[in-house]
RNA sequence: GCCAGUGUAGCUCAGUUGGCCAGAGCAGCUGAUUUGUAAUCAGCUGGUCGGGGGUUCGAAUCCCUCCACUGGCUCCA
């Protein structure tokens, strides 16, 4: 007999050979009916495949992420059978799940597809989903899998075969298809109800632009039709909240032909959310002593051949003007320019650690399908700042820039965002990363360190460090589901060498600085776009372009209104009034549309009392106040930046 | 930059087997209405149908090309 340990603590015993469905079926019919895999031992697991040791098991149904992901992976594999019985030949390369659906990558040789194609092939997976086909496990040695794709002539699945252990080497067959996997997969096609393709796109063959562009379908598919109407409904209402959209519709932000892509026209109403963002950057800067400069949007080459930047970040710069035989760059980056204020004058240890902060207008030559709203732009203003520090100092310093993060990340009330520490990849040493690695490997323990010890959650990735040093992104997304890096604190430990920074030590030596570079707010591009969908136009009053409109319930009582308006601007209160000869309900909705937080509507009985009805966006009404008493608590919410509506 | 798609008024959209002066709602303007918590009524204005070229007696509609945008890939704050 096996023992079979369920997540409960609970242990059966089953004979040998047992499978994950069928222990389903002995607890309940409905369950089994929901089974699409288990883990077996913390290992994805078929659950019609038999087990013969003593394991742990647990059941996977739609409900468990894992479940999903092995559902929509065996979609894919239906997708593959129906685009192979429309185009003979094709042949496949990877087809796993992703965060909403799958896709699979393939190569159909000179055809292109269509967006009829994309219909037929949905069509034909419907069909083949109909079959109720099962999955078929199948392990193989690898000398027969080499040979099966040979006669098949997919030098594709050989690549994939070239770096599998002989011995470890399973094929799923369902209906008419059979592909290289290791699985596991769900019981039969049956299970997969509604499908949906959503679009086909280009992809480089192993992310690598210098490869075949291949030719990948994306897809998502349901146990039913009705989640599937519902993930829809919710794409529909994830398009309402989206930074293009409502930055249009509230008059934050514009993009013209004659200006260029990539290069936002900011209105009146977005100036006043980067006044507002501003000010808090520097009471906040001011009060952890940092200086602010002010630095040219322009620098000739060489500032970028001594930084280093040129080589590694050419590219994304706008190409040079010369002028007098010199060559100018537009700046990508604020760093180089800082250096230099740094090295204006002799420095001494006692004048560290320096901070030097700057609001800095940077251009970079963003590729053209790049470009997004306001979330990756060719013209960007960064909220930014260098740390010169000494080692002993860095810690703190580091420390407290991450905690400056979440000051903000409190104000703003942004809850879903991941710390990434960024490491470098090893094998790019003297590519992509500087040739340093001892220095690599003391920075990035000194990055992890702070993390560790202040108790921040972070997730570790290779290969997403800065050239000069590693870092911590924080990772946000975009309502339709875009990841973006908000915000960035890096360590550079190779461009104060690079420009001969030097502090003289207590000793009487010379010493370079480490350097940190932060942008908390990342850049008003970003942020701003980030806070649209963030707070799907509802700015909090602090923010809000216009933070209060007052509504007249008719000429009669314009003088009350104008009377109310000199007051709320002499608090310093962004108002206005709405002097149309219109109806109240007719103000009230165009008002309650604009998004303005407060909605102060005057008539007879107001203007006999001196009182105001007072009207908050989404909230409706709010009763009668005091005009001195509503300005009191309006000016106290925006001075404590607020940031529940 | 690459793959696929889209482009009609400020916004949302009609209009294609090529054929009456290219339409509607909202917004805007003018006038009337003086209004109590999410749309008052009437009239008017507004479009080189993304730009350029071609096919045709005739092009928003078909073809070519450029531009911009959208969804991906690659790249990044």
């Amino acid at each position: 007999m096996v023992k079979i340990t369920f997540p409960d603590g609970a242990v059966r015993e089953y004979r040998p050979g047992i499978t994950a469905m069928e222990i389903a079926e002995g607890i309940s019919r409905g369950l089994a009916k929901k089974v699409l895999a288990a883990t077996v031992n913390g290992q994805v697991w078929d659950a019609v495949r038999p087990i013969y040791n003593d394991s742990t098991l647990k059941l996977l149904t739609w409900e468990e992420a894992e479940g999903k992901s092995t559902f929509w992976h065996s979609s894919a594999h239906l997708m593959a059978e129906a685009v192979e019985s429309q185009f003979p030949g094709v042949k496949f390369w990877v087809g796993p799940p992703v965060e909403n659906g799958f896709y699979y990558d393939m190569d159909l040789g000179d055809r292109k597809l269509s967006e009829e194609d994309l219909a037929a092939i949905e069509k034909k997976m419907n069909e083949l989903a109909k079959q109720n086909n099962p999955y078929v496990r199948k392990e193989i040695s690898k000398a027969e899998a080499i040979r099966y794709f040979e006669d098949k002539g997919d030098e594709y699945k050989l690549d994939l075969l070239q770096n599998l252990e002989d011995g470890n080497i399973t094929f799923y067959t369902q209906g008419a298809f059979t592909d290289l996997c290791r699985g596991p997969h769900i019981p039969q096609t049956g299970l997969i109800r509604a499908i949906k393709l959503t679009n086909i796109a280009g992809a480089y063959w192993k992310g690598d632009e210098k490869n075949k562009q291949l030719t990948r379908i994306y897809g998502i598919t349901f146990p039913n039709q009705k989640e599937l109407d519902e993930y829809l409904h919710m794409l529909e209402e994830a398009k309402k909240r989206d930074h293009r959209k409502l930055g249009k519709e509230l008059g934050i932000f514009t993009f013209d032909d004659d200006i260029g892509p990539g290069l936002p026209l900011w209105m009146p109403n977005g100036a006043i959310i980067i006044e507002e963002l501003e000010k808090l950057a520097k009471d906040t800067e001011e009060q952890a002593g940092y200086k602010r400069v002010v630095t040219p949007h322009i620098a000739k080459e060489n500032l970028y051949l001594t930084s280093g930047h040129l080589p590694y970040y050419q590219d994304s710069m706008y190409p040079p003007m010369e002028l007098d035989g010199v060559k100018y760059y537009l700046k990508a980056m604020n760093c180089p320019h800082h250096h230099k204020i740094f090295a204006a004058e002799p420095r001494s240890y006692k004048d560290l650690p320096y901070r030097l902060a700057e609001y800095g207008t940077c251009y970079r030559y963003e590729q053209s399908g790049e470009l997004f709203g306001l979330m990756r732009v060719r013209c960007l203003h960064m909220n930014d700042a260098h740390i010169y520090c000494t080692r002993e100092q860095f810690y703190e310093e580091f420390k407290s820039v991450n905690e400056m993060y979440l000051k903000y990340f409190k104000i703003f009330g942004i809850e879903k965002y991941v710390m990434r520490l960024s490491l470098h990849d090893p094998s790019k040493l003297g590519k992509k990363y500087v040739d340093e690695p001892a220095l690599w490997k003391e920075t990035e323990a000194l990055v992890r360190d702070v993390l560790v010890r202040t108790n921040t959650p972070f997730v570790e990735v290779q290969d997403e460090a800065a050239f000069y040093g590693p870092k911590i992104d924080v990772q946000i997304w975009s309502t339709i589901g875009r990841e973006f890096t908000l915000a960035t604190n890096q360590v550079d430990f190779a461009q104060g060498r690079r420009f001969k920074l030097e502090f003289t030590t207590k000793e009487n030596t010379s010493e370079t600085p480490l350097i940190i570079h932060r942008a908390p707010l990342g850049t008003h591009e970003r942020f701003i776009g980030f806070l649209l969908e963030h707070y799907a136009g509802n700015f909090p009053v602090w923010l809000a372009p216009l933070q209060v409109k007052i509504l007249p319930i008719s000429d009669k009582y314009m003088d009350y209104a104008q009377n109310v308006l000199e007051s709320l601007k002499k608090a310093d209160i962004r108002a206005a009034i709405d002097d149309r000869p219109e109806k109240i309900g007719r103000k009230i909705r165009d008002t309650e549309m604009a998004k303005v937080p407060y909605m102060l509507i005057v008539g007879e009985k107001e203007k006999q009392e001196h009182q105001l009805s007072v009207r908050k966006h989404g909230h409706g009404d709010m009763g009668t106040k005091a005009v001195a008493a509503f300005i009191e608590e309006v000016i106290a919410e925006i001075k404590n930046r607020a940031s529940e509506q």
